[in-house]
DNA sequence: GTCTATATGGCGATAGAC
DNA sequence: GTCTATCGCCATATAGAC
């Protein structure tokens, strides 16, 4: 049944990406995979020859997600502060919806950094585009020392929220999910303020 | 011996925190442990009966570290800027010494939440003591909405750096040591404008 | 392609000599 | 207290029947 083979594959794919996420490489276990997968463990090899080469598979797709899509937004006919705006409110939305991810990042492109580089490059990820996101800017109105600083402020407010969750939850909303959705709510407009605020001309 | 026996107990403890630290509880050895401390894997055990109480006897000292030391210059008669000039450049220095800090520190009370409320309370983490930080503040120049935000964000801005480290010095940096580190050195004053700037009255 | 059974190796932990 | 040797388990990976 070739409709099955394809079943099969996406079928692991989907379980291993859940494991994955949220234990790590070293946590995941492949018995976990193909039980989340309803399927034997040795199919699971049958499929991708190796834990190794079946964490591969998924981490390019999840770390190009994790890697902000703001290249759609760049070439829109949007203003810079629409496109930051913009920009905020997605990927705040992006990381709600898939809490595990900003951990799972962190820890494994500290785990082997090697891997990034070029993985960064076949995505298509190139610090040169930074320079179209601020080239409509009105530069009577604000002015950028170093796009750099500009961008890792931004994500920085963004995802360390994210990864902090559990010390936010328990420290500051009685563990409450309602509040702490909140408080990512509230951050959308307060981040979109600071970071244009910075660049500001007083 | 028994000025042997302390020794050996702290070189494992040194080793342990070192391990651990870069490889995260899952990917860190007991037989690498004892390597790094120089002596027989038998013997880390003999000290500390199994891999998790080793692990959460230095958790909680790293842990402490991590968090914030705000409340030295809290009480101190620094005026409300100082304070927080004082904090960031302080915190930075922490971090860039202890690099695989950050990265240990997210994954472990990621992989392990329920651990950290009663932790962070014995630590005497109070989000109560938040508002001496702003008591001697001129109001006529600074409005806090919420401490909270004002908080993360400071954190977020500080930390966000060392757990992208990889990206950065990859993507922005080629690798640079250098640059990395002279990036790290200009943030310190850019945080600490951003975030002054971000409760300042118009 | 999918399963059961098993090989193979590594790891945490313990026993026991010194 | 410190070591060597080993147990017992679990995880990755493969063999082989269907």
């Amino acid at each position: 049944m070739v409709e099955n083979d394809k079943s099969t594959e996406k079928q692991i794919l989907g379980a291993a990406k859940k494991v994955f996420l949220e234990k790590g490489f070293d946590g995941a276990r492949m018995q976990e995979i193909a039980d989340e997968a309803g399927i034997n463990k040795a199919l699971v090899h049958y499929y991708f020859r190796s834990k190794e080469k079946l964490f591969d598979a998924i981490f390019i797709e999840v770390f190009s997600r994790f890697f902000p899509k703001v290249f759609g937004a760049i070439f829109s006919d949007m203003s810079f502060e629409e496109k930051i705006a913009f920009f905020i409110d997605n990927y705040i939305n992006l990381l709600a919806e898939n809490s595990f991810l900003p951990v799972f990042i962190i820890h494994e492109i500290n785990r082997n950094p090697d891997k990034i580089v070029g993985m960064m490059k076949n995505i298509g990820v190139d610090p040169k585009n930074l320079q179209f996101i601020f080239a409509d800017i009105d530069k009577t109105k604000y002015k950028i020392a170093d796009p750099r600083h500009f961008m890792v402020n931004m994500l920085g407010l963004c995802i360390f929220p994210f990864i902090a969750k559990p010390i936010l939850k328990g420290l500051l909303f009685n563990n409450s999910d309602n509040e702490y959705k909140t408080f990512l709510d509230q951050r959308k407009k307060i981040i979109t303020e600071t970071v244009i605020n910075s660049i500001r001309i007083k």
